[in-house]
DNA sequence: CGACCGATTGACT
DNA sequence: GTCAATCGGTCGG
């Protein structure tokens, strides 16, 4: 499948945009590489649910203003925002808007595309699902379908924070020929406390790697 | 400086 | 369904 690197100007928009228009793009992380004989080797996963978060919004970390943990967000969009929670887990966003601007969208799930074997050695696995054997908590479904565990499975932590998404290491791209039509679910945030009203987690329909099936009220 | 707690996950009753 | 794990960010004193 041909891929085509999202611009900057994708990520220049008002974020509830970005984050609609980020559901069934692709989530790309590329490895330069000694391995594979130099072609590198990459880990793909179509993005199925995202949450989007903004200014003046309770249940942004940007809502405070700027501090030395969120200043990621109050750059240009087109990067990372790497951060570190439950003193255990990574999650990812995608940086929205022009500079001074701390708004963002979390990627809280996406369909494993390329790179399975590389996601579930990184999730920890002990093995690979095969043909028939599904092992409940082991099996495909569980590879990413949740904010954290998209971390894991492709690598990103701390050392990933701020990055360019139009550079090669992580990026988003589209695909060059469209997707069958899918259906895009609303629903409020998960896992917020405050902003509860605001219903800007969105999500495609019937896709079995979104994080919760049921929608929040 | 100490206390509180989180945009989560996985193990367990 | 409940709950512990685990630690950096943030805020109050």
């Amino acid at each position: 499948m041909a891929l085509k690197k999202l611009p900057r100007s994708f990520y220049l928009r008002p974020t509830v945009q970005v984050a609609k228009g980020l559901l069934c793009k692709y989530l790309v992380r590329q490895y330069k590489g000694e391995h594979r004989k130099g072609r590198g080797s990459r880990i793909v996963g179509k993005i199925v649910e995202v949450e989007a978060y903004c200014e003046r919004d309770p249940a942004s970390h940007s809502y405070r203003g700027m501090t030395q943990r969120n200043r990621v967000m109050f750059g240009n969009g087109g990067h990372l925002y790497v951060y570190f929670t439950y003193g255990m887990h990574f999650c990812s966003n995608v940086v929205t808007r022009e500079r001074d601007i701390g708004e963002a969208v979390l990627i809280r799930a996406v369909e494993p595309v390329k790179g399975i074997r590389d996601m579930m050695r990184k999730r920890g696995y002990s093995r690979l699902k095969r043909g028939g054997g599904t092992d409940d908590k082991r099996d495909l479904k569980n590879l990413t379908n949740g904010p954290a565990k998209v971390c894991q499975a492709f690598g990103i932590d701390r050392k990933l924070n701020g990055v360019d998404l139009t550079g090669d290491e992580v990026f988003i791209a589209g695909a060059s020929k469209q997707t069958g039509k899918q259906e895009t679910g609303r629903s409020h945030r998960v896992g917020v406390t405050n902003g509860q009203d605001k219903r800007w987690r969105f999500y495609v329909k019937r896709n079995k790697f979104v994080s919760k099936l049921k929608t929040p009220t």
